[in-house]
DNA sequence: GTCTATAGTTAGATAGAC
DNA sequence: GTCTATCTAACTATAGAC
């Protein structure tokens, strides 16, 4: 890892905890080990370095619907078919991984905190998170559960209440256990019997397994 | 109002867009119509303005379960029976107390954003946090669930997760349009259609009005 | 209880040696 | 690309006049 990426890294750390204001550059310089002074042959200022931050993050969520191995506009037929005959259990891995990424990654769980915090000060910050973490996974799935409905894996309900149902709680679950990885297994718990309910709530009785 | 409050208030306003470390005792004074200096007579230091905020809203909190007119632990078969044959239209507007309550109440806006702020690097602000917005709800609402299932009046599902899907999408419509007054209307459709969603799921048919 | 003035400190950022 | 030294501005807080 080259100083500038440790900056970076290391800045995000500190501004995921106290904030973009409450974190000095001596503190970043401290962090990576070198003086602050130092770090301005990297970044011009404090402000680009978190700029960076931004920018970095942007390129991740281009990758993210691949990486996480959700089907893309294109084939939704495929998709919802390759979800339509899922058992309990499938759904819950199916769950888990979705949580398991938000919590786990280590920029997304870091930039979700501090998106969080800066949200209300920075309209631009306030945009991506709600896209990343509301908007977009709220619409997701919501077309998601209306092609599997309309397959008849679920029964009729309305679809973007059913995703509200299934992402709702996982949002809340991620916005208490973010930062908090000894209770990871507790979130996780919860999760299920979460999904569990879910399963049980909508799952077409006459296709289920 | 007193000069003293008006520094509270102001502070509120402030920390709870910028933030407390980013919030400038200047900006403070300022806000209110006095010198920097002058607000010292009032308070020995910025943190105390702080702690004053967190105090008024531990007091604020022990009013609040009586102000929403919930019930107390004492007479819970009441409080269930009293909910027992809520029809969609009373639940929705049930849920909408609850929500505006969150929302609209000046005090708890703005402190719920504060504290979303100051959570990760303030372990007692975390406390509060999740307390107030997450552990109590849930609590309550999974005891009140648990008492109408067993009076018949929803059919048997668990309370907990019940609950969850009660309150997570109000957590998660909380968080999006928390200081988003223009936006209301929105979030409240939505949560009609939540409620909607979740009376057709759980309410027991055979005690349906 | 407000003001002006200022002390004391720290923060972000720059200059220049190596 | 790191360091020491330093500048400038801003911030918290105090002193003392009115």
């Amino acid at each position: 890892m080259t100083t500038k990426e440790k900056i970076v890294d290391e800045a995000l750390t500190l501004f995921s905890i106290n904030g973009f204001k409450a974190t000095t550059v001596k503190a970043i310089a401290d962090a990576v080990g070198i003086k602050d002074s130092s770090l301005y042959k990297h970044f011009s200022s404090k402000k680009e370095i978190f700029d960076t931050i931004v920018e970095r993050m942007r390129e991740k969520m281009a990758e993210m619907s691949v990486e996480i191995g959700l089907p893309d506009e294109n084939d939704f037929l495929k998709a919802a078919s390759k979800y339509a005959n899922m058992s309990l259990e499938e759904l819950q891995a199916f769950s888990r991984m979705i949580f398991l990424f938000y919590l786990k990654d280590d920029l997304i769980s870091r930039f979700w905190r501090l998106a969080n915090m800066e949200q209300y000060s920075d309209p631009e910050i306030y945009e991506i998170y709600r896209n990343i973490f509301m908007e977009e996974s709220i619409a997701y799935q919501a077309k998601l559960f209306n092609e599997m409905i309309r397959q008849g894996s679920f029964s009729a309900h309305d679809p973007k209440a059913m995703a509200m149902n299934f992402y709702a709680p996982i949002f809340f679950l991620l916005s208490k256990y973010n930062g908090r990885s000894a209770e990871e297994k507790e979130a996780l718990d919860i999760l299920d019997r979460q999904v569990e309910e879910f399963y049980h709530l909508y799952r077409n009785k006459y296709n289920a397994s």
